[in-house]
DNA sequence: TAGGTAATTATGTATAGACAAAGTATTGAC
DNA sequence: GTCAATACTTTGTCTATACATAATTACCTA
């Protein structure tokens, strides 16, 4: 993330005496500071060492405050950078269902791509909580009508076996299905970035282009990990309709 | 919660030589155990104190474990009690819509009797984040076609202003609307049990009577906190359709 | 001016300990 | 048998400290 000129310092009072937990009080004070705007989107907090100094709070007490707001979405972290006020964005709800099975359902042809198809490891997946050691990798590009919309790698357990020709037959999670899984939980975040240059040749786009990204993360009914995926869209061919998730 | 007999001893291998962090090493082994059946729904784990010295570790990366777990809904913990596995329920996926809005769309005839319209503080509603300290509680018997179907409570902040004519002609949700409020992300778990004495009552059903009951917790897209709901159903008359929230 | 290296910054992980508070179990009085 | 008081159990909150590690910045040299 972009580093800004000074760290916000944040006009916290933590009172002692209430029932209400200090790591509380504070997420909620950082929380106001965002929603009346004395922090604003990018700006960063001070560094933990210093805000806890002033405040007179334990080091762990202010990263659980901190810690709330990071998995409600407000603030992001980052080793050896600090801690921002998430930029806005556009956050939509979107149904459980793949890019296949919405084209088809809008009545478009569907075409894909297999670009890859390897093992694996957790660590090159940012961060979806619940993620096995050994997964397997499936890239993919793919094409509405003939033309090229998005470039969709996802992220499988081991436990699922998936091959190239089921890929470019039909969609990721009819296959999944045919082994059982179940789709209830995901969570999602889209955002927009512009192409990196190979993704700007793999989709066809005249550089500099934009692209909306999607990340998704399905779990099954108890929790269990289903399958992560980080998609490009082309801008100018996709946008998202949605509804509410839980 | 119910207790059990016995809480139930892991056998967690933690590797200090590893690069995966301790808290997740065994939150990845409290997740395979609830995964394979050596934990089962309702199972209780050792207690926290129990669970540390046996493995040699601290309570607090314990706690982050356990924590994570808890975040995702497959553990839920009570002070004194301990900490249990999640009783698995159906978890659906709904609109952002009120019920309201539901039945009318349905071209069903709508009826509401206010029951209740006052404030209260947050320390009686059980712990959604980014609940405001002061709060107004309204709570209404809603009909569709004259039948009695639900008891609504929900918990505004007291920057809206609802009053009971406006409550009895519309939906919740139109009126904070009306305001400004913009709904972006809820959290919503829907479960079933007994209705109490006083319920039955108030929605004409024979004891024992089970009822749908679901908790809906509604943020605007910056995250801040728009409203919360404990809604209990009849399940002789109510089901769920659904779809993916994020 | 650019590249490499070292230092600095800030978060991430972990340990240890203490007290608070909610919930349950036990005990004793009536 | 019931109820209140007490003890016990377990999680919740908080402080203090130290080291690890990713990212940035500063500095040096070619």
């Amino acid at each position: 993330m972009e580093p800004v000129e000074t760290p916000v310092e944040l006009d916290v009072e933590l009172d002692r005496t209430s029932p209400v937990p200090l790591y509380h009080q504070l997420a909620l004070a950082i929380e106001r500071a965002i929603e009346t705007g004395a922090l604003k989107p990018g700006d960063r907090l001070e560094n933990e060492v210093a805000l806890t100094t002033r405040l007179g709070l334990a080091r762990p007490t202010a990263r659980q405050a901190i810690q709330e707001l990071v998995n409600r979405g407000m603030l992001v972290r980052k080793r050896g950078v600090g801690t921002q006020v998430v930029q806005p964005h556009v956050r939509r709800d979107v149904r459980l269902t793949s890019l296949f099975d919405d084209l088809e359902a809008a009545g478009r042809e569907v075409g894909t791509e297999l670009l890859e198809l390897a093992p694996c490891t957790a660590e090159e997946v940012l961060d979806p909580p619940g993620l096995p050691d050994e997964l397997v990798r499936v890239r993919r590009l793919r094409s509405a009508d003939g033309v090229r919309l998005a470039i969709l790698t996802n992220y499988l357990p081991t436990w699922y076996t998936v091959d190239a020709a089921g890929l470019e037959r039909t969609g990721l999670y009819a296959l999944l299905r045919a082994q059982g899984a179940s789709f209830r939980i995901a969570h999602q975040t889209i955002g927009a970035r512009l192409m990196t240059p190979a993704e700007a040749e793999l989709l066809g786009e005249p550089e500099p282009a934009a692209c909306v990204t999607m990340q998704r993360s399905v779990y099954d009914d108890t929790g269990r990990f289903v399958e992560t995926g980080m998609h490009v869209y082309r801008a100018s061919q996709y946008t998202v309709r949605t509804s509410l998730v839980v």
